[in-house]
DNA sequence: ATAAACCTGTGACAAAAGATACAAGTTGAT
DNA sequence: ATCAACTTGTATCTTTTGTCACAGGTTTAT
């Protein structure tokens, strides 16, 4: 992974503070010290199953698919937008453990890393940072149970509608019928068929990596 | 719900402070001071689906059921056993909020119950409060992923399985199938069809509520 | 311009899970 | 002892999802 030129970097961590509503000097001295940013480019990990987690990732541009696999299928966790924490490797800074999921760049873009033993240090020591930590989990646990029952109860047609709404911008969502198979934990022919029959129904109209929600 | 006897009480809450190395002498008095421990019955509500939480519920005896309902389909989040906290509840210190599952006692037993607003203000205050905080999310937090990836990916009859396996004691599991039904998010009839299967299958035997894995 | 890689459609079939209906055994309370 | 409530078994049918196989369109890099 490449560096950006100081400046952005800079701005960057600076965006960073303020979302997070970060006050104490101390602390921003120490993430001016510890924290470094770092460039990814689409299609590399970010993080690999099984391995062990050294850093806490916060993206801060871009956008990476967290996703647990299972032979040829995989399922996703969740997708880490700018200024998103990754929780799993908030979690593992706690502990240090293996990570069981996989990270993948969907674009190109930058991540800020810290290194384990400060996360869990700060969490005590800093109050905005403890609200950072505590806010993290609170939200993922959420958006995850949420997605679990939707996983026990809906038929996929109906997650698959969810889905597209969900990640759709201005009711256009461009992605391939294999990418959204991966996402919802299922093959391409059964988005291709289901998608069909969105499309029969007059709820979606189709093109090349394109679905517009009507 | 009843009051225990004071010495039981007492017991009772040093033992939750005994299973979580809380040393802190002021976290003890406030804990003395502001938890209270009330008892429950089989089949009594502790949570139920819209309410507000207004408390953090430590089961410290008896068994709770943690689950999601949707129409007549029910699906477990989590049990809770003894010195285990809820963590919906936990979050729910952070930012008052209403409950989105309900919770069951599946046997008479005993909660602690600590008002909110000290939850919070405690997890910045106390070390061992604090720590106490972070593991329940973490724990829950990576239970939760791998039962959703457990849902995703593997037919009902090995989730079943490995179900039977993980809440069995000595290899007997006394429970209904209309029970593990609710557990797994299905109905009665597919729990009794594919237990049927592992019983021809060798893999268990069957008997009035209870299961024998072999 | 052309090949390789990617994307979409679809038919046919298999397997998994859900729904309905009914029968019969077991347990527990009175 | 008897009845009600609970528990289990099972046959049939439908719907949903997964698998395989193949055809043809689109995009991208060289």
């Amino acid at each position: 992974m490449g560096r950006y030129a100081i400046k952005t970097m800079d701005k960057l961590l600076e965006d960073f503070i303020k979302t997070h509503r970060i006050k104490e000097k101390d602390l921003i001295e120490e993430l001016n010290d510890k924290a470094y940013i770092s460039e990814f480019k689409k299609g590399e990990f970010l993080i690999k199953n099984n391995n062990y987690i050294k850093v806490l990732k916060i993206v801060l541009g871009g956008k990476v698919r967290v996703y647990q696999e299972n032979q040829d299928r995989e399922i996703l966790i969740y997708h880490l937008k700018p200024m998103e924490t990754c929780t799993l490797s908030l979690s593992a800074c706690f502990e240090d453990c293996k990570s069981n999921v996989n990270a993948i760049a969907e674009e190109d873009g930058m991540v800020l890393n810290i290194p384990v033993r400060f996360v869990e240090q700060w969490s005590f020591k800093y109050e905005s940072w403890h609200r950072f930590t505590i806010n993290t989990f609170r939200e993922s646990y959420s958006y995850l149970i949420e997605n679990y029952s939707k996983l026990a109860f809906q038929p996929l047609k109906d997650r698959l509608l969810d889905y597209i709404i969900e990640k759709s911008n201005h009711n256009i969502l461009n992605r391939s019928h294999a990418q959204l198979a991966k996402e919802l934990g299922t093959t391409r022919e059964v988005i291709s068929r289901l998608l069909k029959k969105l499309e029969a129904d007059k709820i979606v109209t189709l093109g090349q990596k394109s679905i517009k929600v009507l």
